[in-house]
DNA sequence: ATTAACTGCGGAACCTGTTGCGGATGAGCG
DNA sequence: CGCTCATCCGCAACAGGTTCCGCAGTTAAT
C-alpha cells in the first residue's frame, strides 16, 4: 500500500566527482581541473585528459550544482519580479526573458507580488537567499534599489545600479495622436493608468506634452483615471461607462492599454455607439488578442517579447561584465492601424453622440 | 569609468553560522540545532535558545541555501515543463502553480520546450541537475516517465509515478453538444486539435462518444484538423476557411479552444456569415478574452488556474509524503453561455447558409 | 555510595566540488 | 654523478551547514 519509492534515500547513489576519481585511480582535484578546463590543468597531459573525459562520459557524471555554487558563488540564476505571470503583458515579457536566458544557460526564479508591496520585500529577500545574481522587474516602480544588478522593464525611477528599459512615450503619444488628428478627431477622451502601473505617469506626461505641441486641448472632463487592478478587459469597462455618464461628447478614445480598450468598446457598444463609426478607439501594447478583437484594434505596439530579451541581455552583461551598464535603454513603439479607428463623422461632433444613448 | 561594484568579491562578508556561533561562544552545531529546532536540540535549555535566537535576529543571519541543500538534499524547488509561458492557457496554469508554491515556500524553474522534443530532454536533464524535487508538465504528452514525482496537467498517458490532472472530456462534450442540440442545431462542424496538444485525442474521443449517445451524426466533411502550432487566434482562422471552402452547410461550430474559436469567427464574418445569427460558435477553455470577445464567447470553461493549484498541491503531497499519490485527478468543466450561440434558424438548415456566401 | 540517567554542548565527519601549494618523478645538462 | 627544472598530480583546506556521538557534570534512583 504505502510502497515508498524513496527516490531521495535509496536508488543508485549519484555519480560524484570522487567516484569518477576512484574509478580512474586519480584524485578528485585532478578530475575537477580537467572537467572545468581550469588553469590548474595547465600541465595535465592530453593522455590523462582523454582518460578522464572518457570516464566522465561513460559514468555519465553530472556535477552537483549545489556543491559547485557553494564554492564558486555563482548560480546562473536570476530573480524575476513581476506583478502577474499569466497576463498578456507580463507573460510576453517573461517569455522574452526566458528565451534569452535559455540560450545562455541561465534560469530564473519568479517573485509574483500582485501589487502587494510587502510581498515585494519578502520576495527580494527570498530570492537573494536563493542566490540569484541579479533582478529583472516588470511593470513595477521599485521603492529602492536592490543589492544586486537590476534591470527594470518599464521602470522609471532613476536608481543607482538599475537599468531602465523604457518605451519612448513621447513618440507613442505622437503617433497615436497624429493618427487621430489626421482622421479629423478633436474631442478625444483619455484613460489614465493605475498609478501602481509603472508606465502610467510617463505615458500621461507624453500625451500632455504632445497634445500641447499639436495644439490639441485636453478636456479634463474627458479624462478618466483607472482605479482597479485587474488584468482582463474588465479594466476598461466601468471607466468607459463613467466617461459616458459625464455626457460630454467625444469622437475618439485613447485607452490606457489594449485590455482597457477592449473593455471600453464593450461599454460603448452597450451604449449604442458603434466603433469605429461613432467613436474611434486606440489601444496600447498590441497584445495578441488585439488583432483578433472585433473590431480589430488600432494600437500602439510595444515589442514586449523583445523588451524581455533586451532586459535579460542587459542584465547578463551587468552580471558577467561586472559593470553598471546603461542607465536607460529606449524602445521604439509603432502604430498598428486596424479597424477600431476611422474618420471622425462631422455630424457626431455637432450632434453629440451621447444623445443617441439618451434617446434609446 | 569602469568602477566595478564587485558585489560578489568585496562588501561585508555574509553572516555565517560560524560567525553567530563565535559571537555567542558556542559551536556552530548547537546554533544550527536551535535555529532548525531539530531533535538534537531536545536538551538545549530555553535560556540558551533565547540567546541564540536573539543573536540570529540581531546579526540578521541568513542560512546559506546552497550549503543547506548540499547537506539535506532538499531544494524546495520544482521543475515546470510547459510549451509556452506567455499564452493564455499555459499562463493561467502557471499562475495557479505559482500561487500554491508561494504559500508553501517552494519555487519553480521553467523548461519551455515550444514543442521541440529535443529541448524537452535537455530541459529535464538541466532541471534535474539543478535539484528539482519533482515536475509539473503542462499540455504535454510525456514520452516516458521522469525519474522524479510528476504531475501532468492535461496529460493522458498512464505512466508510472505520474499523476494526471484531466478534464472530464465526456462531460465537456455533453454540456456543449446538449446546448447546441437544444438550440436546434444538427449540422455541427468540429475542429480537432493539434496532436501535439495533450488534450486533443481525449477531447475528440469524448465528442464522438457523446455524439453517438445523443444520436448526433458527425459528418467527416465538417471536421477539420488543426495543423499549426501558434497560440494566437491565428490558430483557427485558416481552418475555418478550409471548412467554408468545402461548401457543406453547417449551423454551428465547436472549435478546439477559445483561440481557434475567435479566429474562426473572424473567418466566418469575412465570409459574410454572422455569429450567432447564421452560425453558432462554441469555444473551449474560457480564457480571459473569451468574455470580452465580440460576440462574447459561449465556451466550455476549464478552471485553468485552479488546475495549476491542484497540480502543485498534488506534487507537493507526493514529494513530502513520499507517496505515489493518485493516478488521476478529474476536473469538472462548466458551460458558460454567452452571445456566440443562438437558436438555429430553420431556413438556414434547409437553405444552406453557404449559399449566402456563394451569392455574395 | 554506586550506578544510571539526564542535561548541555563540543567535536568531528559529512555533503560535493574547487583550488593553491608542494611533493615525487624523470629528463636534461654540465 | 649530482643538480636543476619541468611535468604530473595528490593533499588538504575550504565553501557553509547538518547531524551523530559522546564527554563532562549533575541529579535521581538503587
Amino acid at each position: 500500500m504505502t510502497m515508498s519509492r524513496d527516490n531521495r534515500d535509496k536508488g543508485e547513489p549519484p555519480i560524484t566527482l570522487k567516484a569518477v576519481a576512484d574509478h580512474l585511480h586519480l584524485s578528485p582535484g585532478t578530475v575537477s581541473a580537467v572537467v572545468n578546463d581550469s588553469p590548474a590543468a595547465k600541465h595535465i597531459p592530453q593522455h590523462t585528459r582523454n582518460r578522464i573525459l572518457a570516464a566522465v562520459r561513460e559514468l555519465n557524471y553530472q556535477p552537483n550544482f549545489f556543491a559547485r555554487s557553494l564554492r564558486k558563488k555563482r548560480t546562473y540564476t536570476i530573480g524575476l519580479i513581476a506583478n502577474e505571470i499569466g497576463d498578456s503583458y507580463g507573460g510576453s515579457v517573461i517569455a522574452g526573458v526566458e528565451s534569452y536566458l535559455r540560450q545562455k544557460n541561465y534560469f530564473f526564479l519568479t517573485g509574483i507580488h500582485r501589487h502587494d508591496s510587502k510581498l515585494l520585500e519578502t520576495y527580494s529577500k527570498l530570492l537573494l537567499q536563493r542566490g540569484v545574481e541579479g533582478f529583472i522587474t516588470v511593470d513595477l516602480n521599485l521603492p529602492h534599489s536592490l543589492p544586486l544588478p537590476t534591470v527594470a522593464v518599464a521602470g522609471h525611477r532613476h536608481l543607482k545600479g538599475v537599468t531602465n528599459i523604457i518605451l519612448d512615450h513621447d513618440r507613442a503619444a505622437r503617433i497615436a495622436l497624429t493618427h487621430l488628428l489626421e482622421l479629423g478627431h478633436r474631442r478625444i477622451a483619455f484613460m489614465k493608468g493605475l498609478p501602481a502601473s509603472a508606465d502610467s505617469a510617463d505615458r500621461w506626461k507624453g500625451i500632455c506634452a504632445v497634445a500641447a505641441e499639436l495644439g490639441l486641448e485636453i478636456d479634463p472632463e474627458l479624462v478618466v483615471q483607472i482605479e482597479s487592478d485587474v488584468s482582463s478587459p474588465e479594466l476598461g469597462y466601468p471607466y468607459a461607462k463613467t466617461l459616458l455618464a459625464r455626457n460630454k461628447p467625444f469622437t475618439a478614445l485613447f485607452a490606457y492599454n489594449d485590455l482597457s480598450a477592449i473593455g471600453a468598446i464593450r461599454a460603448l457598444n452597450e451604449a449604442g455607439l458603434k466603433v469605429p463609426d461613432d467613436v474611434s478607439v486606440v489601444g496600447f501594447d498590441d497584445i495578441e488578442s488585439a488583432a483578433f478583437n472585433n473590431p480589430a484594434l488600432t494600437t500602439v505596439r510595444q515589442p514586449l517579447r523583445q523588451m524581455g530579451e533586451v532586459a535579460a541581455r542587459a542584465l547578463l552583461e551587468k552580471i558577467e561584465g561586472n559593470r553598471d551598464g546603461l542607465e536607460e535603454i529606449p524602445i521604439q513603439p509603432e502604430l498598428v492601424v486596424r479597424k477600431s479607428t476611422a474618420k471622425a463623422s462631422v455630424e457626431l461632433i455637432s450632434t453629440p453622440s451621447m444623445q443617441l444613448r439618451d434617446l434609446a
